[in-house]
DNA sequence: TCCTAGCGTGAAAGCGCATTCAGAAAGCGC
DNA sequence: GCGCTTTCTGAATGCGCTTTCACGCTAGGA
């Protein structure tokens, strides 16, 4: 990238017959500069197309504008949403975004904090992190706590076990027992479950608390009714199959999330079931496409950009000393077609 | 972010009680040092949690490892497709993405290449940029034309008239004729066009190439059987509705893009329309969950992920003083459900 | 044994900027 | 008109790092 000299403060300088320092002050305003010299100065930056250099203003002491964000794959829809919702925050306060994509890859997660630390960013956002883990747990603190000792500021979308950050939690548990609640108030009692990694707080959450929902009706979950995969359109597209593969006797199935509830719809469409005719089938984020599916899903809606919104807005306030603070976020129960009322058997 | 300061190379080289030229050495690998030396570095590194200050490392000379991407909007799935491709093959090119939305507001645009050239980022990818407006491509110059003279790589997905850029270009034009063949061939006469800003160039080609393909079978289309609407989902249900309200005689709507068709879709069976039994419907981009649509969408398929690398790939490539290069992508038309042939009438 | 390469090392320069410090210019009261 | 304060300006310093540059060391040939 160093073909030919970029423009410096020290060209413009020149070009305005002014010293350095009067030059940084008038482009800065930080200080009072004589109207004419200020005048000569701006028309010699706007004559040479002169942009300051980032790093250097950095290294000088100057603030660094600059979050990142890292979460598991940018074009899933879950994090479009809340990303969307940063974003808008972050142009508020004036920052520019670093979004970057792990594809679930620990590793990889790892090597991007790295880097941000590593370009001073002023805050990291975690969203959708939270493996349980112990291993990956220490090497993520391992960069976090340096970086945070650093003066860095650390916000992360769901629970944490271990790290000593702020967050904002969609409230999975309770969300996905509202979902319950609802399910068997429509007479359902056979349940099926199509999990993400297990691994994945939220899907350690979700899974719970739509069995705490069950329970107060008096439905169990058993173990085999959970069938695990990716956490993707194709996982719940093959968990279906699979499902359908094994014979089960469900009247409802609950996706952990909607984009696996895609995949889902799918594999009943091919294997000639209709929903919600022949089996109901609920989602979990209300991410925008659901509304458009034939049936539209029924599913937990959870305020997405308001969730990228909020850990921006902790990530940006002033938080030396005090306790990690926790914002949790409700979800509420959207009931579409793709879930019907059954006769009690 | 300056709270207590930071660890830096000094420290380090204190530690293992080595000159700061020397630790730099050891660490970077560039130049032999005496293992032992080496070792001590490095375990000092370790143990004080260091990270270079990449400021200073570019400052310093040291490469710049990020590149910009900027889009309309992240979370249309069209560009996550393009974004997940660029994300690869910068990640095998070591590179640090730096990915912003601007929400279709030129002012945002021109203010973040801006910031890029402010990092000295080592390439811009520009995606779906292309107003023909003659205003903003002065701007969008003034400020794209001193990044390249500095050395800087810029590419962009889709066509622009004055920049002199790499460029990866869709063959909206040829696709479009491709889909109008299409639906001629199954006895369409009368349509209607979705279509987004006229301003944008992908918008224009697309129409121009449908037309063409239209003209083979003799057919033409009226510009009062286009709608213009927002490039969104919601665009989509607005135009399809205005046409609805407005009564017509199509029998097949070609919206310029997935998006746009998956609101007309439901705006269609808000009306109580089926697709495509009482009207044909068609798309343009192939995105994802167009799929998984009842009834699956007939569009035009382009390879976004492909798109997304491509593009990257020029931008690393180095090209100084070389003749600006054009990459054409053809798309597929698939046809899916939602049209089907008629009886000519 | 002495001289010359050659490899490693440390001191120092400089990347582009913000900022401190001291000095010049200008404004004020007397 | 003199001395004082108040503005504003310019020279110089340092941010943390990479990279010359020059020197000391060891190894090899004569």
């Amino acid at each position: 990238m160093d073909d030919r000299p970029h423009v410096t403060l020290e060209d413009v300088a020149r070009e305005a017959q002014v010293s350095l320092a009067t030059a940084s002050r008038a482009l800065n305003g930080t200080t009072k500069v004589r109207s004419d010299l200020r005048e000569r100065v701006l028309a010699a930056a706007e004559q040479l197309a002169y942009t300051p250099n980032a790093h250097a203003q950095a290294l000088a002491g100057g603030a660094h504008r600059t979050v990142g964000v890292i979460c598991h794959d940018v074009s899933d829809p879950y994090f479009a949403g809340i990303s969307r919702g940063v974003m808008r925050a972050a142009d508020e306060a004036g920052l520019l975004v670093m979004l970057a994509s792990t594809f679930r890859d620990p590793q990889r997660e790892i090597a991007y904090i790295s880097m941000l630390r590593a370009q001073r960013a002023s805050a990291i956002l975690l969203v959708g992190s939270g493996f349980e883990d112990r291993e990956w747990e220490r090497a993520l603190a391992a960069e976090i706590e340096p970086y945070q000792r650093g003066g860095g500021q650390v916000a992360v979308v769901s629970r944490h076990r271990t790290l000593r950050v702020d967050s904002v939690q969609p409230e999975n548990r309770e969300g996905a027992a509202q979902l319950a609640r609802t399910l068997t108030a429509q007479g359902h009692r056979r349940f099926a479950v199509l999990a993400g990694p297990r691994a994945l707080t939220t899907v350690v959450d979700r899974i719970r608390g739509f069995r705490e929902g069950l329970a107060e009706a008096g439905v169990e979950l058993a173990e085999h009714d959970i069938v695990e995969a990716a956490f993707t359109r194709d996982g719940g597209h093959a968990a279906m199959s699979e499902l359908l593969a094994r014979g089960f006797d469900a009247t409802c199935v609950f996706a952990v999330t909607d984009v696996m509830a895609m995949g889902a719809l799918a594999a009943l469409r091919e294997a000639g079931r209709s929903v919600p005719e022949d089996i109901s089938l609920a989602g979990f984020d209300d991410i925008p496409v659901v509304r458009d599916l034939a049936p539209p899903l029924t599913t937990v809606a959870l305020p997405l950009e308001e969730l990228g919104e909020k850990v921006m807005e902790l990530a940006v306030r002033d938080n030396r000393g005090k306790r990690s603070r926790i914002l949790r976020m409700p979800g509420t129960v959207v009931v579409r077609e793709s879930t019907r009322p059954i006769a009690d058997t």
